[in-house]
RNA sequence: GGGGUUGUAGUAUAGCUUGGUUAGUAUCCGAGGUUUGGGACCUCGUGACCCCGGUUCAAAUCCGGGCAACCCCA
């Protein structure tokens, strides 16, 4: 193909192929212009292309959120030393991977600030003023904002990196029972926008004690599968009972006149979730977008000739006035061939492409061409915008159905740990029979070289009679989804 | 956590072994012309040796350190 041996040489198309994930995953960042890394390590630059579906998302999660009744607000970005170390478990998981800020200018502070890995400690801080009777909860709050945390594992962008933007979720309830009830609330957001927007499928269920938030009482995550067979947990919900509540002293009086702690969950989701989503869907060409996360759901590539150009371009923009609520992008550049631009449009992950020359100028007609599978179709002027309508609803179920299918087919059950094995060096998930023993749970890690638990879905497949762990034989209490994650 | 590879223009690269012209090529980008249904062509032009130090008359090249990217193993 002409296309392909182009392809590298002038820098502008992805040359490795997706099975060589790393380095098409990079390609594809750079090229599509939807990140560039910067002087830091583990941190990029989240470019317009990325950085309006992140608006998007939050923009969708926002309005749920606040039909829930949570409200926005901010909370600083420093957080004393004194208020990070109240909470063990919560200092004990996020500790190495702290920022400090120690000095200003040339003189050392007295006291030092953690720059914020997650907001718990400095929110709780005001929580515990705040809340004095049962009338002043549930207290909802929630802030879109930035955190870091220097990992020192090999960054990814997107995927791992050092800084990355989210929502954090901090509720405050009464009860355990409310507290609790939020959970499903929270996930069925998530799921909803990654499923309906991201057009991605995922895993729900608890976290293991071993795998939960460092705080947490329980987990719920939502994990997902990569092409190179990592799996990526996404956005989660935390039930942290009275944990914080106890170490921040966060109390309120109940209408029976005593004092009580009262019950606390957080949530996020994250950048991270770009990363994913590029990942799944794209492919050699370029970025594919699923029309409800991109910003510009068209491209419209005239094919100008002399003695045509000015009907054609005359008709390109009634087009683009037409269709104006998809955001359409109108490529007049006259430097370029068309086939130059069908390229570019579809290495920045353009949905649907509509092309009009003189050819369907005769036949007040148009070609579309879907981003998702390359398929062309005429379709009529007059009956155009019903029919992009159709189609870009098409490539959004379809990418969810292919990306449903990656991830069912790299599923697998397995009974014992030569099964478990041999899943996870084949990168499946493995859904697994398990006792709750912590023991076992690290000796899966170690037989498996280095795959976990992600996480206990709630519909547990019993069935045909007991099962038993594979790691220690005795009666099993869950079945598990196990593999690599990043 | 351990080991390895690599840093030359916006991108992809040559040169490095054996130090020595004005750091070569393609593409991108800018100007002009000719073109335009899947990455057209011609002319001219702009643009780079990751950072700090060392060795040397002389460093992209050799040495040390740092920073960054990537890979493999735990």
């Amino acid at each position: 193909m002409k296309n392909k041996e182009n392809k590298g040489r002038d820098g502008k198309g992805i040359t490795a192929e997706k099975d060589d994930f790393s380095k098409w995953f990079a390609e594809l960042i750079i090229k599509a212009e939807l990140a560039d890394y910067t002087a830091v390590s583990g941190t990029i630059v989240f470019r317009p292309a990325s950085y309006a579906i992140w608006e998007k998302i939050k923009e969708e999660i926002d309005k749920r959120f606040k039909k829930l009744g949570i409200k926005n607000c901010y909370f600083p970005l420093l957080i004393p030393e004194k208020s990070f170390m109240r909470e063990q478990e919560h200092v004990k998981g996020f500790k190495p991977e702290v920022a400090w800020v120690t000095y200003a200018g040339d003189s050392k502070l007295s006291e030092r600030f953690a720059v914020r890995p997650t907001s718990e400690a400095i929110m709780y801080e005001s929580y515990a003023k705040w809340i004095r009777s049962w009338r002043d909860l549930p207290l909802k709050l929630n802030q879109w904002n930035n955190v870091l945390r220097w990992e020192f594992k090999h960054p990814v962008p997107f995927l791992r990196t050092r800084e990355f933007l989210w929502n954090e979720g901090h509720t405050v309830y009464a009860t355990k029972e409310d507290a609790e009830k939020e959970g499903g609330e929270i996930i069925g957001v998530y799921s909803e926008i990654c499923r309906d927007y991201l057009a991605l499928p995922s895993l729900i269920g608890k976290k293991s004690d071993k795998e939960k938030f460092a705080g947490a009482e329980h987990t719920i995550s939502m994990e997902f599968y990569m092409p190179n067979g990592k799996c990526v947990q996404g956005p989660d919900f935390h039930h942290d009972g009275q944990n914080f509540a106890k170490a921040y002293g966060i109390k309120f009086l109940d209408r029976d006149g005593k004092e009580k702690f009262a019950y606390q969950n957080t949530f996020a989701i994250s950048t991270r979730m770009l990363g994913v989503m590029f990942a799944i869907h794209s492919d050699s060409r370029g970025l594919i977008l699923p029309p409800r996360a991109a910003p510009n759901k068209i491209v419209i590539v005239p094919i100008l000739f002399d003695d045509s150009k000015e009907k054609v371009a005359g008709k390109a923009r009634e087009i683009e006035k037409t269709l104006k609520e998809f955001s359409p992008i109108l490529d007049m550049r006259e430097e370029y061939k068309p086939g130059f631009k069908f390229n570019e449009w579809e290495m920045k992950g353009i949905p649907l492409r509509i092309e009009i020359g003189p050819k369907e100028l005769d036949k007040e007609s148009v070609v579309i061409v879907r981003r998702d599978n390359g398929k062309k179709e005429n379709v009529k002027i007059r009956k155009l915008k019903e029919e992009v309508d159709r189609v870009l609803e098409e490539i959004q179920k379809n990418l969810f159905a292919r990306a449903e299918k990656l991830l069912k087919d790299n599923i697998v059950k397995v009974r014992n740990v030569n099964e478990l094995k041999k899943a996870v060096e084949n990168k499946k998930i493995a859904f697994v029979p398990l006792c709750d023993k912590r023991g076992c749970e690290d000796n899966l890690k170690f037989e498996t070289i280095g795959a976990k638990v992600l996480n206990i879905p709630d519909e547990q497949p019993w069935g045909t009679g007991k099962n038993s762990c594979v790691i220690c034989g005795e009666e099993a209490e869950y079945f598990a989804y196990v593999g690599k994650s990043y």
